[in-house]
DNA sequence: TGTACATCAGTGAACGCGCGTTCACTGATGTAC
DNA sequence: TGTACATCAGTGAACGCGCGTTCACTGATGTAC
């Protein structure tokens, strides 16, 4: 049983990512678990709470990849593996497998707030926040924290602007533009910067 | 009947940004504008088509305002005061009457490359886009391009990752430091800057 | 080893509901005479 | 000015369909003796 939970929760990681919570049924995640719908309920207490098992999972498995792309370079060359991997044509054109954080951002902004997706949702973008913060290069705390966040943001901006505008050549501008954001252009050697300050 | 069928699309395209694209029926859209859904045949081919041109409307709406945002300061201001207003609480809280290019990214990505509204949701952006170049001072047109591009990256990255965080403060987090990226923090004199390049 | 029984994950029909779309009809409007 | 008629935007019932969820049932498994 808890395999099958696991095939459900796994399906849904990728269905969900891909068509959106509300664009998979029921059926569509059980039937690509290789189950029928009906069994459902036996594994959880509703589709909300499967779309918050399917969004941790897809999170997990984010972190990981993050985790195993950080390990084993400087820095420097960590953030320019992450940003790389992350602002590719194949990330665009991969929303199943790829980062939740994007694929998932306008079906959560318009989950209610007591929707248990969203506390899944904030869990795992603090997590990838933590990994980002750590190979920036501020030279201090806070303003790699800021940095991170800013730097996020930008790869989610561009990485769904890319998505929505396929099949025009802007889509491939806007990876390529948001690939020479701010520090994953600046030295290589990862030298620590002066943190920013309010305009 | 123009009025009429002005009015769904007004309506369509705040109530389609607020709720998406799937997420409002025809009967909604029509009871929004006053009619009931019966005759919506009669205004549009279809509730793709309406996406369309409700999508199309509401990046009417925020060029109108960039513009007046824009009109009358200099560059350096008026990029300041575009994201100072694209990145606030106000906006975030607004996804009705706020830019259709991030509440409506996830939507779009995930319409089928033929749906009408794809094509609105591009020109609207290439418009979008083009002002914020107008305002850029790197001192070539393809690093003003280039620049525009990865900021408003990270002004609609920013602001769907705030919207689907709401209610913890990495929320605000979000939108404090992307208001402070590259170069709205810079040189409010708004000096020529050179071109970045690629790391 | 063989039989009887309890368990319970999974099945598939069914529930009420709302969807996008169609269509016969209504009733206000404007023109013809 | 008054009557008869054509037009056509809007109405609301109806279409087939798929949704999330429920539930009586099945049938494989494991235990008791």
């Amino acid at each position: 049983m808890e395999l099958h939970r696991r095939a459900i929760t796994e399906a849904s990681a990728r269905l969900m990512r891909e068509h959106g919570i509300a664009g998979v049924s029921v059926t569509d995640l059980m039937g690509a678990a290789g189950l029928t719908h009906g069994g459902f309920y036996g594994h959880f207490e509703s589709k909300d709470a499967l779309a918050a098992a399917a969004c941790s999972r897809a999170f997990g498995q984010s972190i990981e990849r993050w985790h195993q792309r950080v390990r084993g370079c400087g820095p420097a060359e960590a953030l320019q593996a992450l940003v790389a991997a992350y602002l590719s044509i194949r990330t665009r054109d991969s929303p199943g497998s790829s980062c939740p954080a994007a694929s998932l951002v306008g079906d959560v902004a318009r989950e209610p707030s007591h929707a248990p997706v969203r506390a899944a949702y904030v869990a795992g973008v603090k997590d990838l926040i933590g990994i980002l913060s750590s190979v920036q290069a501020t030279g201090n705390t806070d303003g790699d924290r800021r940095q991170a966040l800013a730097q996020f943001a930008t790869m989610v901006g561009a990485l769904m602007l890319a998505r929505a505008t396929v099949g025009d050549a802007i889509s491939e501008e806007f990876l390529g533009a948001a690939r020479e954001m701010p520090d994953s252009s600046a030295s290589p050697e990862g030298g620590a910067k002066a943190p920013r300050r309010r305009g």
